[in-house]
RNA sequence: GGUGGGGUUCCCGAGUGGUCAAAGGGAUCAGACUGUAAAUCUGACGGCUCAGCCUUCGGAGGUUCAAAUCCUCCCCCCACCA
């Protein structure tokens, strides 16, 4: 089956040029293609995941994925469907970030022996000279054509306007297309629905420049069921770096899916095949806990690892409750099937203390602060007042509270915000 | 450069001297109901030593018993004109 064939019926093409030509190009041939990530942080999110995903799946098919660290253009910033002027970083910052995002995709993509390429279009665009770029790139473009474009609208509708920096922006990805074109015959770029207008612009500068078709996917937006943006949760940005995002929290992530959302993110975010997931359209009611396990473990391997993977299972077991994975529910995941049982586990977020500066001494307000399960201890008051806090279980009825020795089990004490958020207290 | 309009708590957006920690909506959080789902209902939503106090309304000063609201200077944004 062809790579477009797969990619479309797991949801990933929002759309794309050339249909049949595009087809025929990657049946017959090992192509190179490419997604621009920017590196505005040092770590990707889910938000990146489709791309990331993507270029998996292109890499499967015996394809060569590119994945292009904007360093150039994040000098700029990419106006697209944004409503603000972007911040613009240093290049200290870009090159650090650099590490990072390779670092995170390399557990997705085969970077041994060429077989994927990280590059920066710095290497080029930091190069190149004003009056020559114009004379050789600029005559190709139509500022009434730019102007236009629905990359553009939202900010030529708002107030805010938009900079001519920014408007440049759709000419030095083209350039960028058209490099990696000339250089490492990438003739297909990819990138979320948002990149269209600089994709097919890409398109037609290689065209027009060395003569050569190039092609262009474009991935939609991910939303969730009820319609917003994917990927973000109590803290922000959902990371796909551990230090910032654990394991276990990833897995939480994933495990909360809605149970609209379930079979869509299956096919985007796992490799579990098709004939699999969708079997799992006959799953009803709470179930589907069951089969969002699956998807969380698998998603949680492909980021994490399969060790990690294990780890967050057991850890949501342990504070969520058993759980049972039957043999013929997506059979070709990973997962350990049978009854997962609550035991202990120290995978839970979890923070290490004395006993003595403790007990009797601190309340549970500073407590729930310091664990990061409250912002604030005005957070911590109203979260307790609320009947939302929880030590070992039960309901903590007064907020002066302070930890006792009772409230010790077995060296820990387990706190919950709310109906998910769990940390543990361990004391050596 | 000129003229006019703006910058309000996470976002949108009311508020033009005290009754303003600041309407309304969204987002978020908690509770009830549940399946770690959705929908719904209820409540919360600056901070703190929390029935009280403190700090916020672009920035710095000033007037006043009292300022997000008035005055001065500065910074930024937008529209039109040049």
């Amino acid at each position: 089956m062809s790579v477009v064939s797969v990619l479309k019926e797991r949801g990933f093409v929002e759309n794309l040029t050339h249909t049949d030509e595009l087809e025929e190009y990657l049946n017959n041939n090992k192509a190179t293609c490419y997604i621009g990530f920017d590196p505005t942080a040092s770590s990707l999110h889910v938000g990146s995941l489709v791309c990331i995903m993507a270029l998996a799946h292109m890499q499967r098919h015996g394809h060569r994925p590119i994945a292009l660290v904007g360093g150039g253009t994040g000098l700029i910033g990419d106006p697209s469907g944004k409503t603000e002027l972007r911040k613009i970083i240093t290049q200290e910052q870009i090159d650090e970030n650099k590490k990072g995002i390779r670092n995170q995709l390399s557990r997705f993509l085969d970077f041994s022996k060429g077989k994927a390429l990280l590059l920066d279009n710095a290497e080029w665009l930091t190069k190149l000279e004003y009056i020559p770029f114009l004379r050789d790139i600029g005559r190709h473009f139509s500022v009434n054509r730019m102007v236009k474009a629905e990359s553009y609208k939202a900010r030529m509708d708002s107030e805010d306007g938009l900079t001519f920096i920014e408007f440049n922006y759709m000419l030095l990805q083209a350039y960028d297309f058209m490099q990696l074109a000339k250089s490492h015959d990438c003739f297909l770029q990819m990138g979320g629905s948002d990149q269209w207008g600089n994709i097919v612009a890409g398109i037609d500068l290689t065209r027009r420049t060395i003569g050569k078709q190039a092609f262009g996917i474009t991935f939609p937006l991910i939303t969730t069921a009820s319609g917003i943006k994917m990927g973000k949760t109590h803290k922000g940005a959902v990371w796909l770096d551990a230090d910032r995002f654990s394991p276990y929290e990833y897995y939480q992530f994933w495990v909360n899916s809605d149970d609209a959302d379930l079979s869509r993110f299956l096919k985007l975010f796992t490799f579990l095949s098709m004939e699999e997931i969708d079997k799992i359209k006959n799953i009803q009611g709470v179930d589907l806990n069951k089969a969002k396990a699956v998807l969380a473990y698998e998603a949680t391997k492909i980021c994490h690892g399969e060790a990690e993977a294990k780890k967050a299972l057991k850890a949501s077991v342990s504070v969520f409750g058993a759980i049972e994975i039957p043999n013929d529910l997506l059979p070709s995941s990973t997962i350990p099937r049978g009854t997962h049982s609550s035991e202990k586990d120290d995978s839970v977020p979890s923070t290490k203390y004395d006993r003595e500066i403790i007990i009797g001494k601190v309340s549970l307000i500073d407590l729930f602060c310091e664990t990061g399960l409250c912002k604030s201890k005005s957070d911590a008051r109203r979260l307790i007042k609320q009947g939302g806090g929880y030590i070992n279980g039960n309901r903590i009825a007064t907020f002066d509270q302070k930890i006792t020795e009772d409230d010790i089990i077995e060296n820990e004490i387990l706190l919950r915000a709310g109906k998910k958020k769990y940390h543990k207290i361990i004391f050596e």
